[in-house]
Order: structure tokens, then sequence, then C-alpha cells
DNA sequence: AATGCGATTCTCT
DNA sequence: GAGAATCGCATTT
């Protein structure tokens, strides 16, 4: 499976989200490969957008790595309790990004259960397999992604995204709809700029 | 199916 | 000191 380059990164947000879907988020971990087809995103478009944490152009602590050229990872720890990981995209000093709100587990199953739930995926139940990765919290915790990550070259490193080369990738339709859990970002709450798979069961929200 | 709430801690003002 | 790009569980419809 071929890695993504750099160039994909340097594009809008908005391309890069509508392109990630159906492609493939692989991580080299310790304990072995894992990786899910992306089913959900979203775009943050930088320091015009009240949703993003660049919005205004301010750089601080927690998303500076947002103003790094396209192609890293930016994480983020939220609700005291969970990280969600974006790509950053766009030339540098251009802050825009992607959450990957939701995958579908392709490989590593047992790894990504053990992470979330402390045993092997066979044991589980349809619903905690439902629930397995379809959060951008959720994703995070059975791939084992927090801030160690944060800033994470996504061309030349252990945490990447693959080409997806079936047929199916190119068949894909997607949904536009209002990005979760921006109520404060007043005309920006209702931009549609959150993307998912048409009827794929692995997304947060239909 | 929808709504409500508590968890828990980092980040920024 | 407030609020957060969320989750899981409980309760209600």
């Amino acid at each position: 499976m071929k890695k993504l380059e750099q160039e994909f990164y340097l594009r809008s947000a908005i391309l890069v989200a509508k392109d990630l879907l159906g492609k493939y988020i692989v991580k080299e971990d310790k304990n072995g490969i894992i990786s899910g087809m992306i089913t959900e995103c979203e775009a943050y478009m930088g320091i015009n957008d009240k949703a993003s944490h660049s919005y205004k152009g301010k750089i601080t602590k927690r998303n500076k790595t947002m103003f790094h050229e396209g192609g890293c990872a930016y994480v983020y720890m939220i609700y005291g309790m969970y990280y969600c990981i974006n790509v950053v995209t766009e030339k540098e000093d251009v802050p825009e990004a992607v959450l990957i709100r939701a995958v579908q587990p392709l490989v590593g199953l047992d790894i990504m259960s053990n992470n979330r739930y402390g045993r092997d995926y066979e044991e589980l139940n349809k619903k905690e397999i439902i629930n397995l990765t379809n959060g951008p919290g959720k994703l995070c915790k059975a791939f084992d992604i927090t801030k160690v990550n944060d800033g994470n070259d996504l061309c030349d490193g252990k945490i990447y995204i693959s080409e997806n080369e079936n047929e199916e990738q190119k068949k894909l339709e997607v949904i536009s709809a209002p990005r979760i859990g921006i109520d404060y970002a007043e005309e920006a709450k209702n931009y549609l700029w959150r993307f998912f798979i048409k009827n794929n069961i692995y997304v947060t929200k239909k």
C-alpha cells in the first residue's frame, strides 16, 4: 500500500478532507500494525473559521502544530480524558487541519480491542464493535494516539495515511453535514465541513 | 431514538 | 476559573 506523499497535504483542508475518505490510516505500533479506513472527517479552515483552534491566527502552546507545513499530525487533549488527531494541511503558516472523526477497523483488531476494552476482538458484542472507532476520542484510544504523537511527520514516521487501491474508493458517495460540538462558533457552525461516507455504519452521526 | 449528565484535566484568559 | 473539535451510561419516549 502506497503512503501518501506531502503534495497530498499541501492543499485546502476541505479538499484534503474529502479525499481522505476511504483511505487508510496506519500506525506501526509496538504491538503490531493497526489500520482502519477513514469514514468521517471535518475540515478546520484556519484563521477565519470560528470553530478552528487557529481562529484569528493566534499561536498557543496547544495549537502550534497547526501552523506547520502540511503533512504532520496535530493531536490535542479534550475534556480532560480524550485525544483527537488531525491531519495538518496547506503550506507553513496557513493553519488548516482535518479532524479524523471515525474509521472502519481493518488490521490489528485485537490491539484496538485491547486498547479500548482490555479484551480480544472476538469477545466483543455488536455494540462494542461499532463503538471501537466511531468517534475521534475512541479511535485515538484504539490506536493509542496521545500527545506524544503531536507534530509527528505523516510522510516519514510511524503514523501515516495510505492509498486505497480498491475500486470501492472510486465509487464512494460522500455526504456533507455541519460539524459536531462547535455550538459556540456562530455562523461557522452551519458550514457543511463535515464529510462522511454514505451508508457506512462506522460514523458518529448520519 | 433522543436527551441528559458526570467524568477529568489540560489550556488559555 | 471557565470551558472544551467527547464518551459512556442512565433515563425517558
